[in-house]
RNA sequence: GGCCCGGUGGCGGAAUGGUAGACGCGCUUGAUUCAAAAUCAAGUAUCUUCGGGUGUGCGAGUUCAAGUCUCGCCCGGGCCACCA
C-alpha cells in the first residue's frame, strides 16, 4: 500500500478529536509546560502559508515536550474584536458578530487540516461576553488602584482616600499627574466632584483631557503604537493631534519595572532592544530658567547639562503653556500667525519635512542662571509638547537640530566642547573636553555632566531627572466593535459597575456609525443606561484590551467566578514559550506585561512577567511572478526577450505559473481581458530538444492578495498532506528569519515521507516488520539522529533537524533496515514534526494508543563511537592530506604515528617543529 | 540620523575558532522502461601542468588555524526617529 497522506490524516485527526488526545487538566503529579501562540485576528481573507509557520513550530515543540512527560498547555483562540469587521459592517450592514463568527469557522477549518495539538476545549474569543467580562473586571481593578512609589506596587485607592482625609497630600509618593498640596481639612471640605478630579490623577485607569491621535477617517482615537509615520496602522489614514477627554491606562507608572524586567527575559536581543527604545529612558536634568523682567520661570529638560554655557536661545513647543505667558505685545501678532500655521499642518506633513525649519521669536528673554546673559526665547515646532517639559535650552554648537534652527534664524553659536568643525556642522559627540564653560573648563563631558548636576542641585536651580518616551495608553475608541466600558456617569462622575453586574454586554445599534451629534455608535443604542437611568460610557475599549490577559484565561477558561482560579494559576504559572511576530513588540507585548504586573501587584496572579521565553518567527514572503505586456498591445513577451520591447510589468497569479513558466491556457482564462492574449515565446532546452515557452519574471514581496502571490495552505495540504506542509515550512530555513515561499522544493520532503513509509514495507509493498536485533551500524544511524534532533530542538533549529531525519531515513533505506527496534524509536522521534504518518506507522508497528503517549527514545552515545577517524594533517594551518588514525589512542601515540609517516617527514624536512596541535576527532596541525 | 539583524554555489540554506558548501531543490550521466512518469546509482564551487592552487560582500588585524573573533568600509532587511 502506497503512502496515502490525506486518508491517514483524516483518520488520525478524527481519532484525536474522539479521544480528546490533547485535552489537558491541572495535574500536580506532572511538571507543566505552557506553549502559547499569538492568537490570530480572524480576517476575511483566511490563512495563507505564512500564517501557520509559528503555529507549526510551537506545535512541534509542544509534542516534543509531551514525549518527555510534561503536561503541556497548548491552547488557541481568537482576537475577535477589531476594526476590519466593523469597517465591513459599515459597508455592508452585516453585523460584525456574524462576520467574525464566519471568519472564525473558516480559520478553524484551515487550522484543523494542519493537525495541531491544540486543546480546543480551552478556546477563547475576546468578543464573547463570558470572556470580556474579565477584561471589564480588570479595567475596574485598575480604576480602583493607584501606584504607590514607596512600596513600588499598585495599592487600593481606598487607602489613598483615607490618607487624604486624615493627613492630606503630605507624604504621598505615587505615580500621578497631580501637582500641588492640600491638607486633610481642605480634602474634607471638597465636593465629591473636586475629590474625584484629584483621584482621577492617581487611578491606574483614569479619564483625562489629553492630546490624542485622532483619525478622522476611522472616527476614533488611536494609541501611539497604532500610528506610524502619521498614518493609522490599520487602513493608512491620516492622523491628527487633538485635545479630547479620554480613558487612559497609567502605563507610565510601570516604566522602570517594564524596563528592568527585560533583563531577565529569554527574548531575542533585537526585540528587547525594540522595547527599550520604545520605553525610551533618558537620564538628564531639569533646569529652571527665569524670564527677564517678570516673576515667570520655566523648566527645561536636557541630557546635556554640561553644555549649559553653550546655550544661545531657548525654544518652547507651540502647545506649551508658557507661550502665552512670555509672548510680548509687539510679537503677539507674529506668534499667533505662527501658531495658526503650525496647527494647520497635519502630523503627516510635519514629519514629512522635518528638515524644514520653522519658528518665531516671542519677544522675551531668559536670564542665564550662570552667566547672567540674556537669552532670547523662541517657539519652534521641532520641540514636542508631550516630551520632557515642552521646552528646551538650545545649544546649537552641539545639537544638530538646534544648529539648523540657529543657522536659519541667524542666532549665535558658541562652542563649549573641543572637537569638530562648528562652522560646518554641530559637534554632537558625547566625549571631549569642555571649553568656554567657566567652572567646567578642562573637564571631560562625563565629569562635566556630573559636576553641573551637583551645582544645579546645590544652587536649587534644578534636579536630576529621568524621562521616558513611553506615555500612558489611550484606552477609549469611538467605535462599536469592542468591549463596552463598565462605567456609568452620575453627576459627571464616572462610577464603575459592581463585579456581579458584569459583563456589561455590547448593545444592538441600528447602524455602526457615529450619531448625528457626533457621539460614538453606542450613542444609538436604546436603553444604554443602568437601572437608575444613569448613562453608560459611549466609547469602547481598544484592540489590545482583550489580548492583554488572554494567556491567563486559557489556564481556566470556563471559570465564571474569577479570571483564573488560584489553583490553575499556581499550577500553570506563566508562559514557558511564546511564539509570534515581532510586530507586536511595542504594542501587545508592552500592554500584556503592564497588565500582568498590575495583576501580580494586586495578588491575582503569581508571576510578575507573563512570557518567559519568546520567539519571533520570521515572515514568509510571497514570491510574485510577472508577465510583460508590450505597451499598447495584447502581446506578452517572455522574460529573456523583454528588453527588446517597451513593456509593462504585470503581476500574474502564481498559481498558474510553475517553475516560472506560464500556463498559457490558464492565463487566458484567468482574466477576461487576457482571453485573446498573444505571446512571444523564448527557446528553452528540454531533454535535448528546444521548445517554445513563456518564462515569467519574479520578485520577493509581501504575501498579499493584491499581488497575486498568495499560496493557500489548503492547496498544499490537498496535494501533499499536512505532514509534508509541516516539514516543508520548517525546512525552508531558520524559524526566526524572513524568507520567501517557494513551492519548488516541497517534492524533497514529500519524497522523504514516501521513503520513510517504504521502510515499513517489502519489495511487494507488503507490510514487513522484523523483530531481529539491530546491528551496530543501524544503531549508529538511529542514535546519530536522536543526538542531532535533540540538540536542534533545544535551539529551535527545526530546519536542521529535518535534515537529520532525511539522512537517517536515507541511511536506513540503504541498509534495508526493517527492524522494529530501530523504526519504533524513529517514529516517536519524528512524530512532533509529522504526527499523522507517525501515528499510522506507530500503530502498524503494533503499539497501542497515540504516539503522543510514547516516551522519547533515550540516546546511547556508545553507539556513535568509532575506532578510527580521518584526520586532516595540516602544516602551518594548511591542510596537505588526510590520515586514518585510532581515535581511542592517546595524543602521544597519535603524534608518534603521524611523525613517522613518510609524507609528514617530507613536509617538515629541514625545518624545526615549533608546535604540534592534536585535537581529538578534529585535526593534527604541525607548526614549523 | 540612531539602534538591531544579515551578506556563503544556479536556488533555499549547513558549519561548538579546527576537512567550507550538510540537507533539499535544480542540473548532468547511467540503470530500469516500448516510451514517459516514478524509483535507484554516480556526479555537481572554481582553476589546474592532476602535485595542488583559489574560494564565505570589500580592506586590514588577532591566531598554528578565521565564514566564525576585532577594527574600518560597502550592500540588503527590520525597528525607532526633530524624544533635547
Amino acid at each position: 500500500m502506497a503512502y496515502q497522506a490525506l486518508e491517514i490524516e483524516k483518520k488520525w485527526q478524527k481519532f484525536w478529536t474522539e479521544n480528546g488526545t490533547y485535552k489537558v487538566e491541572v495535574d500536580t503529579s506532572r511538571p507543566k509546560f505552557y506553549i502559547l501562540d499569538m492568537f490570530p485576528y480572524p480576517s476575511g481573507a483566511g490563512l495563507h502559508v505564512g500564517h501557520p509557520l509559528g503555529y507549526i513550530a510551537s506545535d512541534i515543540y509542544a509534542r516534543y515536550k509531551r514525549l518527555f512527560g510534561f503536561n503541556v498547555l497548548h491552547p488557541m483562540g481568537y482576537d475577535a474584536f477589531g476594526l476590519p469587521a466593523e469597517q465591513y459592517a459599515i459597508q455592508t450592514g452585516q453585523h460584525p458578530a456574524i462576520t467574525t463568527k464566519n471568519n472564525i469557522a473558516r480559520y478553524r477549518e484551515q487550522l484543523d487540516k494542519i493537525g495541531f495539538s491544540f486543546d480546543w476545549t480551552r478556546e477563547v474569543r475576546t468578543c464573547e461576553p463570558d470572556y470580556y467580562k474579565w477584561t471589564q473586571w480588570a479595567f475596574i481593578q485598575m480604576f480602583n488602584h493607584f501606584y504607590d512609589k514607596k512600596t513600588d506596587k499598585a495599592l487600593p485607592i481606598e487607602g489613598l482616600i483615607s490618607h487624604f482625609s486624615t493627613k492630606g497630600s503630605v507624604d504621598v509618593q505615587a505615580a500621578t499627574d497631580f501637582e500641588g498640596d492640600f491638607s486633610s481639612e481642605q480634602w474634607q471640605a471638597m465636593s465629591e466632584l473636586e475629590r474625584e478630579d484629584i483621584l482621577q490623577q492617581f487611578r491606574l485607569a483614569y479619564r483625562a483631557d489629553i492630546t490624542v491621535n485622532w483619525c478622522p477617517a476611522l472616527g476614533t482615537v488611536l494609541a501611539n503604537d497604532e500610528v506610524k509615520e502619521g498614518l493609522s496602522v490599520r487602513g493608512g489614514h491620516p492622523v491628527e493631534q487633538k485635545m479630547m477627554k479620554q480613558w487612559c491606562l497609567r502605563v507610565s507608572a510601570y516604566t522602570e519595572r517594564l524596563l528592568k524586567g527585560l533583563d531577565n527575559l529569554n527574548w531575542s536581543d533585537s526585540l528587547k532592544e525594540m522595547q527599550r527604545n520604545w520605553i525610551g529612558r533618558s537620564e538628564g536634568a531639569e533646569v529652571q530658567f527665569d524670564v527677564k523682567g517678570s516673576n515667570e520661570s520655566f523648566e527645561i529638560f536636557t541630557t546635556r547639562p554640561d553644555t549649559i554655557f553653550g546655550v544661545t536661545f531657548m525654544v518652547l513647543a507651540p502647545e506649551s503653556d508658557y507661550v502665552s505667558k512670555v509672548t510680548t505685545t509687539e510679537q503677539k501678532a507674529a506668534v499667533e500667525q505662527y501658531l495658526n500655521e503650525v496647527s494647520k499642518r497635519s502630523e503627516r506633513e510635519r514629519l514629512a519635512d522635518v528638515k524644514k525649519v520653522t519658528g518665531v521669536f516671542t519677544g522675551s528673554y531668559c536670564i542665564h542662571p550662570f552667566s547672567g546673559k540674556e537669552i532670547p526665547i523662541w517657539i519652534g515646532d521641532y520641540v514636542l509638547g508631550g516630551y520632557g517639559t515642552g521646552a528646551i535650552m538650545a545649544v546649537p554648537a552641539h545639537d544638530s537640530r538646534d544648529y539648523a534652527f540657529a543657522k536659519h534664524f541667524d542666532l549665535p553659536i558658541v562652542q563649549v566642547v573641543e572637537g569638530g568643525d562648528i562652522s560646518k556642522e554641530s559637534f554632537d559627540a558625547k566625549d571631549g573636553i569642555m571649553m568656554n564653560s567657566d567652572l567646567l573648563d578642562g573637564l571631560s563631558v562625563k565629569d562635566a555632566i556630573a559636576k553641573m548636576l551637583e551645582t544645579v542641585k546645590s544652587k536649587n536651580l534644578g534636579r536630576h531627572k529621568v524621562n521616558f518616551r513611553l506615555r500612558d495608553a489611550t484606552f477609549s475608541r469611538q467605535r462599536y466593535w469592542g468591549e463596552p466600558f463598565p462605567i456609568y456617569y452620575k453627576d459627571g462622575i464616572a462610577v464603575p459597575l459592581k463585579e456581579e453586574e458584569l459583563p456589561l454586554e455590547l448593545p444592538e445599534v441600528d447602524a455602526f456609525l457615529p450619531t448625528e451629534d457626533g457621539d460614538p455608535p453606542l450613542g444609538r443604542a436604546k436603553n444604554w443606561h443602568n437601572r437608575d437611568g444613569l448613562p453608560f460610557e459611549l466609547s469602547t475599549m481598544p484592540g489590545f484590551a482583550g489580548s492583554s490577559a488572554y494567556y491567563l484565561r486559557y489556564m481556566d477558561p470556563r471559570n465564571d467566578k474569577a479570571l483564573v482560579s488560584k489553583e490553575a494559576n499556581e499550577y500553570w504559572q506563566d508562559v514557558d514559550l511564546y511564539v509570534g511576530g515581532a510586530e507586536h513588540a511595542t504594542g501587545h507585548l508592552i500592554y500584556s506585561r503592564f497588565w500582568n504586573m498590575f495583576l501580580f501587584d494586586t495578588g491575582f496572579v503569581c508571576k510578575e512577567e507573563p512570557f518567559k521565553k519568546l520567539i519571533n518567527q520570521g515572515m514568509i514572503q510571497g514570491r510574485s511572478n510577472f508577465v510583460y505586456r508590450v505597451k499598447n498591445s495584447n502581446q506578452f513577451v517572455s522574460l529573456g526577450l523583454k528588453d527588446q520591447y517597451d513593456v509593462q510589468e504585470i503581476h500574474v497569479d502564481v498559481n498558474i505559473v510553475s517553475n516560472d513558466f506560464l500556463d498559457i491556457e490558464a492565463f487566458k482564462a484567468w482574466r477576461p481581458d487576457f482571453k485573446d492574449a498573444e505571446f512571444i515565446f523564448e527557446e528553452v532546452e528540454e531533454e535535448g530538444k528546444s521548445i517554445q515557452k513563456y518564462r515569467c519574471g519574479y520578485a520577493v514581496e509581501k504575501m498579499s492578495k493584491s499581488l497575486y502571490n498568495v499560496v493557500n495552505p489548503d492547496l498544499i495540504v490537498g496535494k501533499y498532506g499536512a505532514d509534508t506542509l509541516r516539514l516543508y515550512e520548517m525546512f525552508l530555513g531558520p524559524l526566526e528569519q524572513s524568507k520567501p515561499w517557494n513551492t519548488n522544493g516541497i517534492e524533497g520532503v514529500y519524497r522523504f515521507l514516501i521513503k520513510l513509509w517504504r521502510l515499513f514495507q517489502d519489495a511487494n509493498d507488503e507490510w514487513i516488520m522484523i523483530d531481529d536485533e539491530a546491528t551496530k551500524e543501524e544503531l549508529k544511524v538511529l542514535h546519530t539522529c536522536i543526538k542531532k534532533v535533540k540538540e536542534d530542538m533545544e535551539n529551535f533549529s527545526f530546519n536542521t533537524s529535518v535534515s537529520a531525519f532525511m539522512i537517517c531515513v536515507n541511511d536506513l533505506s540503504k541498509l534495508k533496515c526493517h527492524k522494529k527496534s530501530i523504526l519504533g524509536p524513529l517514529v516517536v522521534l519524528l512524530s512532533p514534526f509529522a504526527p499523522h504518518i507517525c501515528e499510522e506507522l506507530y500503530q502498524r508497528l503494533g503499539y497501542q494508543g497515540s504516539v503522543s503517549d510514547a516516551t522519547y527514545p533515550e540516546l546511547n552515545e556508545s553507539y556513535l563511537v568509532e575506532s578510527s577517524h580521518t584526520y586532516p594533517i595540516s602544516f602551518n594551518g594548511k591542510t596537505r592530506f588526510t590520515m586514518d588514525l585510532d581515535i581511542n589512542a592517546s595524543k602521544d601515540d597519535i603524534e608518534k604515528v603521524v611523525l613517522s609517516d613518510e609524507r609528514v617527514q617530507k613536509q617538515i624536512e629541514g625545518k624545526t617543529i615549533k608546535k604540534l596541535i592534536i585535537i581529538p576527532k578534529k585535526i593534527v596541525n604541525i607548526v614549523c
